[in-house]
DNA sequence: CCAAAAATCAAACGTTTGATTAAAATAGAA
DNA sequence: TTCTATTTTAATCAAACGTTTGATTTTTGG
């Protein structure tokens, strides 16, 4: 049966790219952990690259959906009103949590998340280029909706506090695995974490502006 | 010249390490930019293993003996009193932003940065112990003031507050080049930068608990 | 100036890599 | 069944990998 053959690759796959990375994992680890052929890859996606872009569209497109309907919920109950930063954060970063829940498959929980972690860091360009472009309509529409949020503050702060929340939310996912097992006054119910997640990042995106915009006009201050 | 030969290597190994990462970057490579013998790497320094640590200390010592000097001078004026979180934050983040400048070597200024972000998340775990061990001080003498910091705040929440900051730097490092090439609306100037990293640290790290501590019954403070 | 030590060099080592091939096996439809 | 398309298989490929070698050059100290 293909399908079956296609799934086994995808989750042998996803796990070993997440515990090892891309580069470090062999078609060979690939094919052996999932019990096929070695040309199976080659036969069923046609190269190791996009065997991974398949691994990583089989979660995110999922999880962005998710994040965009809550969004979409939120906006129509603020009806016009700009969104409570927390609220807005709490939209993007609780799908993260919830796929690793609602996962069917056996084995793949965990690795999909810790793979997202991953592949925002240690990618090539040229794979990281691809990936970008998954989460094209997300990063649009909540830098939209962060703008109205915040509007005390220049764009430009606000693109490095995105920045600084998404490098906590993949560092999450790729420790929070190592975390829980190593350090047992650590253990919090991934609920708590998402929620100490949210509070850290929504407290962090409102903190007060400490320069002044300079994006316009620039009455004074050089730098 | 040995010593010549040896801080090519280092340089040229860590802008490739930092760009293409350890696995991605091969001996050919490294050697070819130095511009010196393939064998020279093993001569010098054993093998790509230990040429790697190399380029890690070399830029990994500095940067945390600034950084407990900083705490030094930071608990020494204190006498006694808990450290200002936001102080504390500075005083660990600063540093980063400033081997940036103080940094004598021509070409490696941005490249150790961005490794620095690169090996918290990319490497094997071989590798990565390795690299933990030369953080553990800092690591045990900054999480224990913290804690003084923020007493209110339950131990296992600070840890992943901790890791959140942790996140936010590394990627920054990682990102920052790229952020500021491809966004002009993301202009900050590096010192800009570090002060929005502090504010949204600092902020994040001394939000309210949301959970009841469970881990201890002591009225006030653990340790 | 000369021997000993240190450093550099071109060449080759054995292994692993992603990918390809052509044959064999399996499946589903007529 | 027979025919045909899909899937799996074992074998093989050239390229790239980190490392080692033995000879050669350069530097050092007496």
């Amino acid at each position: 049966m293909t399908t079956l053959t296609k799934t086994r690759i995808l989750d042998a796959a996803e796990q070993l790219f997440a515990d090892h990375g891309f580069s470090n994992t062999s078609m060979r680890d690939i094919t052996a952990a999932a019990e096929v052929n070695l040309a199976a890859v080659n036969y069923h996606f046609g190269s190791k690259e996009s065997l991974f872009i398949a691994v990583m569209e089989r979660g995110t497109i999922p999880l962005n959906q998710e994040r965009l309907r809550r969004l979409d919920e939120l906006e129509t109950n603020a009806g016009g009103t700009p969104l409570a930063t927390e609220e807005l954060v709490r939209a993007f970063l609780t799908p993260m949590f919830e796929v690793r829940n609602g996962w069917t498959e056996p084995r793949s929980k965990d690795s999909f998340l810790k793979l997202v972690g991953r592949s925002h860091t240690g990618l090539e360009p040229t794979l990281h280029a691809k990936l970008v472009g998954q989460y094209e309509e997300v990063i649009q529409r909540f830098s939209q909706a962060l703008v109205r949020s915040l509007p005390h503050l220049q764009p430009a702060g606000l693109i490095w506090r995105t920045l600084f929340l998404v490098g906590s939310m993949s560092f999450t996912m790729t420790w929070a695995g190592t975390v829980l097992n190593n350090r047992p006054q650590a253990q919090l119910a991934p609920q708590e974490i998402l929620e100490e997640l949210i509070q850290f990042t929504a407290k962090g995106l409102s903190a007060p502006a400490r320069f002044a915009g300079r994006t316009q006009a620039t009455p004074e201050v050089g730098q």
